[in-house]
DNA sequence: GATGCAATTGATATTAATTTGCAATAGAGG
DNA sequence: CCTCTATTGCAAATTAATATCAATTGCATC
């Protein structure tokens, strides 16, 4: 169970699964959409939650290093999180008119990264790849 | 010649080349490799320019909206950005390790973009395709 | 070359996100 | 229960970037 899976990282690092990581792992795995801190923190208060915004900015982090998600975005100076999800790697097509994000899966780009890394002697662990360009309603 | 390409640009937008942007844009056609606002501002510095800090981050829009630069990546809280080649577009390899970062261009991957778009009913502008791993150095 | 006026500038204050210092607290192991 | 760190919340600090504003400049027109 992903409890667990974070508990087991923490300690080796000689870290605690306390009461506000646990909380701030558990809305985590909720979220189903990008979210920044400040909505994170927010989700928190409002479910009654104690935990304090430096707790959330300092448990983020943890749940990079381990795995649970990662940076997918800056918008307007701010950082945006994702859950890296269980099954699938995407990247996204970013509408630069009305900021839609679509997400997008393709194994062609997967096998690319092999074929790039190989020519340039590098050691490929992931990618991020952004289209920017307009959406179905904003490229009239 | 590239100045004068600037300036036309100011000119639809009602703004003048003033000495200040001019000196800016020298600087930033000079840059070899990626920089942000701070190096820039130094640069200029040290080469006698009076031009301020807050004359610099108003002109890096101006230059990525008439596609001299553009911002390439966000390491450490800051925006990067790097001189648009007038050549070729191309994307990164970045090693998290040491931090090294290696310039590529993959045709299949400028195919690709187009190909994605168009299942997914998207205008395409541009890309930005970044794989994190290590380099040759780092990769042991 | 002087004049008028909007665009531009530098200096400084301000904002917003994130980080850090620190005293108080809480868990794990004895 | 006791000790020892890790951890927390709060508030202050830091940082990149933006906005304010009075003074200046560029340029078209006289």
């Amino acid at each position: 169970m992903e409890k667990q899976k974070f508990k087991e990282f923490l300690l080796t690092k000689d870290l605690k699964l306390t009461k506000e990581r646990n909380e701030i792992l558990s809305e985590v795995l909720d979220m189903k959409t990008h979210f920044d801190p400040e909505e994170l923190f927010i989700r928190l208060k409002t479910k009654g939650s104690k935990v304090s915004r430096a707790s959330v900015y300092r448990t983020i982090p943890l749940l990079i290093e381990s795995g649970f998600i990662e940076e997918v975005e800056r918008i307007d100076r701010h950082a945006h999180y994702e859950r890296v999800s269980t099954d699938k790697h995407h990247d996204h097509l970013i509408c630069t008119k009305c900021g839609k994000v679509i997400e997008f899966y393709s194994p062609t780009l997967e096998m690319l990264q092999d074929e790039i890394c190989q020519k340039e002697d590098f050691k490929g662990i992931r990618h991020s790849l952004e289209i920017f360009g307009y959406c179905e309603k904003c490229k009239g």
